[in-house]
RNA sequence: CGGGGUGUGGCUCAGACUGGUAGAGCACUGCGUUCGGGACGCAGGGGUCGGAGGUUCAAAUCCUCUCACCCCGACCA
C-alpha cells in the first residue's frame, strides 16, 4: 500500500480530549476519527488492525468447531419482552420504532436472537452440541463513553452461544472456549490474564473474564503469586489477619473527637492505626438499609455486600439519608447502640480494642470490644481485597493486585434464556429437554485500544507484529531518486511473494517527518531506502521499539525480513 | 443521572469582561532555498464565530432557548 493515496492523517498535536495513551495516539496514528460520543470512524490503518485481529478470533473460533453467522443488529422489542429484558434492561438499551410504531431495539447482546434461531431450528439432541457466533458492530449506549473505543458506545464485538443437552455438555463446551481465548489471546502477542469473576445480576454457575494487563485499566485483578488463582476485584477474597497484636485493652470510654471525621483524620488524631478502626457504611437495597462494619483500612465490595443482605444490588446511601435512617451524621456512626441491622466484614471476627464512631456528633469510642461492649454482628465477606492478602485457595501465597482491560468474557447461562423462550429438544429416549447455554463474548475493537495500551512508548505505538497493519514499512528515502523507487518496488515485490504485506512510504515529505509518522504508526519492521545507506548498496533495517539499526544488502533484504516476520517476534 | 466546562478555518487556541464588522501557530496551495529525525522565506486559499430567537444604529462579544461535545463523580463515613 502507497502512503501517499492512503488516508492517514498523522496528527502532530495530542487531541485535549484524550487522556489514556490509547485513545491519544489511535487519534495520532490517524487509526480512526470521531463521529460523535463513543461514535468512531475507522481509517484504512486502524481498520487494518481490526481486521487482524477479527481474523485471529475468526480461526480460533472456527478451529474450536464454532459456526459463523450474522444476526441481525435491530432486533423486534417482542423478543426482549420474551425473556423479560425489555423492562430490566434499563437506559443502555437503544430502543426505537420503525414507521408503523412497533418497537426495535439496536442489539448490544444477542442471547434472544440466538435462542430464537435454534428453537425454531434444532429439535433432535443429535444436533447438539452446537456453538454459533458472529462478529458484528453492537451498540450500547454507556452512562458515560469515555477513552476512545475503549469504552465506546459503538464497539466491534464477536459473540458466540452454546448450546448443550445437559450441565456436563456445557461444562465441556466451556472449556474448548476458555482454551479457544487463551489460544486467541496468545496469539495477539497480548500479555493477559483469565481471572474468575462475578456473574453478576445473569447468575449462572460460573464465569471467566480475560484481561490484556495495562495501568489504565479499568478493572483491578487480583492474583496469587503461588497458586494459579486470579480473580476480579469483584469477586477475589482474600484473608488477613484480624487480630491485632497488642498489649492491655482498656475498658470502654469516649474521647472527644470535635470536627474528625474520616478514618485517617479519627486515626491521626487519636494515634490509633486504621487497622484498629472500625468504619460504619450505610447500604440500602430492595431488602432494606444495613450498617456495614469494615476495617478502616479497608474499602466496602458493592456487590459482596449485595450477596450479604441478599438483594440484587445495594447502594451506598446519601449522608442525609443516613441522618434519616439513623439520627446520625456519617462519620460518627458506630456498632454501638446501632439501630441498623449491622454485618461486620470477616476481619473484624477478632478485633479487640478498636476504635469506632460514637452515634452521636464529635465522640468516637476507644478499646471497644465485642460481646463485653457490644453484641458481636454477624460477619460476611465484604471488603475488596487488598495486596499481600492471604490466598483464598492454596492458603500459602499471597494476593497481588494489577490493572486491567477487560477484552474477553465467558459465562454459563445455564437454562435462563432457553427456558425463558421455551427451547426444547428431544433428547434420545424423546423426551423434551431444555438446552443450557454458555455465553462468550470478546470485544474486538477493545483488543485494538488494549493491544496499544500495553505496547507503545513516548514516540507512538509499538505493534506486536500479529496485530501491526503492516508488519513491514519501506521509508523511501527521496522519491524522486529512480534508483531507490526502484530497489523500494523490487522490496515491496519480493516481500509480496513471502506473502507479507508492505506499506511504503512514497510521500514527497523530509525524511524526519517520515520517521515520526514511522514510529508513530509503530509498524514492527522499518527499512529505509535511499540515501547514504543505499550509496553502499545496503538497506537500514529497524525493529520498532529497538534503537539498533541494521545495514543488510541489498540482495538480502527480503530474506532477512521475510524470515524475522515469520518468527513474529 | 449529578456537577463543571467548551463550541471561532482541517487541528490547537486568542478575541468576549468593556458590542464597532475576525486573528495567531500548525496544516493546505504556489514559487524559491533546504534535504537522514516533525526546515526556512515569500505569496496565497479557506471561517453560516454550534443553531434559533431577542436587545441594539451595530452582536463572535449582551439576554433567552436549544443542540453538540469534553471532563469529573456516582467507592469510604
Amino acid at each position: 500500500m502507497r502512503f501517499a493515496a492512503t488516508l492517514i492523517p498523522t496528527l502532530k498535536e495530542n487531541p485535549v480530549e484524550a487522556r489514556v495513551e490509547s485513545h491519544r495516539l489511535m487519534l495520532r496514528a490517524g487509526l480512526i476519527r470521531q463521529l460523535g460520543a463513543g461514535i468512531y470512524t475507522w481509517l484504512p490503518m486502524g481498520l487494518k488492525v481490526l481486521r487482524k485481529v477479527e481474523t485471529i478470533v475468526r480461526e480460533e473460533m472456527d478451529a474450536a468447531g464454532a459456526q459463523e453467522i450474522l444476526m441481525p443488529a435491530v432486533q423486534p422489542a417482542e423478543l426482549w419482552q420474551e425473556s423479560g429484558r425489555w423492562q430490566m434492561y434499563g437506559p443502555e438499551l437503544l430502543r426505537f420504532q420503525d414507521r408503523g410504531g412497533r418497537d426495535f431495539c439496536f442489539g448490544p447482546t444477542h442471547e434472544e436472537v440466538v435462542t430464537d434461531l435454534v428453537r425454531r431450528e434444532l429439535r433432535s439432541y443429535r444436533h447438539l452440541p452446537a456453538n454459533f457466533y458472529q462478529i458484528q458492530t453492537k451498540f450500547r449506549d454507556e452512562i458515560r463513553p469515555r477513552f476512545g473505543i475503549m469504552r465506546g458506545r459503538e464497539f466491534l464485538m464477536k459473540d458466540a452461544y452454546s448450546f448443550d443437552l445437559d450441565e456436563v455438555g456445557l461444562d465441556k463446551s466451556y472449556i474448548l472456549m476458555v482454551e479457544t481465548y487463551n489460544r486467541i489471546f496468545q496469539r495477539c502477542g497480548l500479555h493477559y490474564r483469565a481471572v474468575e469473576a462475578d456473574t453478576g445480576s445473569i447468575g449462572g454457575a460460573s464465569s471467566h473474564e480475560f484481561h490484556v494487563l495495562a495501568n489504565s485499566g479499568e478493572d483491578v485483578i487480583a492474583s496469587c503469586d503461588s497458586c494459579g488463582y486470579a480473580a476480579n476485584l469483584e469477586k477475589a477474597e482474600g484473608s488477613s489477619p484480624s487480630a491485632i497484636p497488642g498489649g492491655e485493652v482498656g475498658s470502654m470510654r469516649a474521647v472527644a473527637t470535635p470536627g474528625v471525621k474520616t478514618m485517617e483524620e479519627v486515626s491521626a488524631f487519636l494515634g490509633y492505626p486504621l487497622g484498629r478502626m472500625i468504619k460504619s457504611l450505610v447500604v440500602e437495597g430492595e431488602g432494606g438499609a444495613f450498617q456495614l462494619l469494615l476495617r478502616g483500612d479497608h474499602e466496602l465490595n458493592l456487590i459482596k455486600a449485595a450477596h450479604a443482605v441478599g438483594s440484587a444490588f445495594v447502594q451506598l446511601v446519601e449522608p442525609a439519608r443516613v441522618q434519616e435512617l439513623t439520627g446520625v451524621a456519617v462519620g460518627s456512626l458506630g456498632p454501638v447502640g446501632a439501630v441498623l441491622p449491622v454485618l461486620a466484614d470477616h476481619c473484624l471476627k477478632d478485633l479487640v480494642g478498636f476504635v469506632a464512631g460514637a452515634n452521636e456528633d464529635g465522640k468516637h469510642w476507644v478499646d471497644v470490644m465485642w460481646e463485653r461492649d457490644c453484641p458481636k454482628p454477624q460477619m460476611a465477606d465484604l471488603r475488596n481485597v487488598v495486596a499481600g492478602d492471604g490466598c483464598p485457595r492454596c492458603q500459602v501465597g499471597s494476593l497481588r493486585l494489577d490493572r486491567g482491560i477487560e477484552v474477553g468474557h465467558v459465562f454459563k447461562l445455564g437454562d435462563k434464556y432457553s427456558k425463558a423462550l421455551q427451547v426444547a429438544v428431544q433428547d434420545a429416549d424423546g423426551r423434551e429437554r431444555t438446552p443450557v447455554m454458555g455465553c462468550y463474548g470478546i470485544g474486538v475493537s477493545r483488543i485494538v485500544a488494549a493491544a496499544i495500551e500495553q505496547n507503545h512508548d513516548d514516540q507512538g505505538i509499538v505493534w506486536p507484529v500479529a496485530l501491526a497493519p503492516f508488519p513491514v514499512e519501506i521509508v523511501l528515502v527521496n522519491p524522486k531518486e529512480t534508483q531507490a523507487v526502484a530497489v523500494a518496488t523490487s522490496l515491496e515485490e519480493g516481500l509480496k511473494k513471502f506473502g507479507i504485506d508492505v506499506l511504503l512510504d512514497d510521500r514527497d515529505e523530509r525524511l524526519g517527518v517520515k520517521f515520526k509518522d514511522a514510529d508513530l504508526l509503530g509498524i514492527p519492521w522499518r527499512a529505509v531506502v535511499g540515501g547514504r545507506s543505499l550509496k553502499e548498496g545496503s538497506v537500514e533495517v529497524q525493529r520498532r521499539g529497538k534503537p539498533d539499526k541494521e545495514l543488510i544488502a541489498l540482495d538480502k533484504v527480503v530474506e532477512f525480513l521475510s524470515a524475522r516476520v515469520r518468527d513474529g517476534k
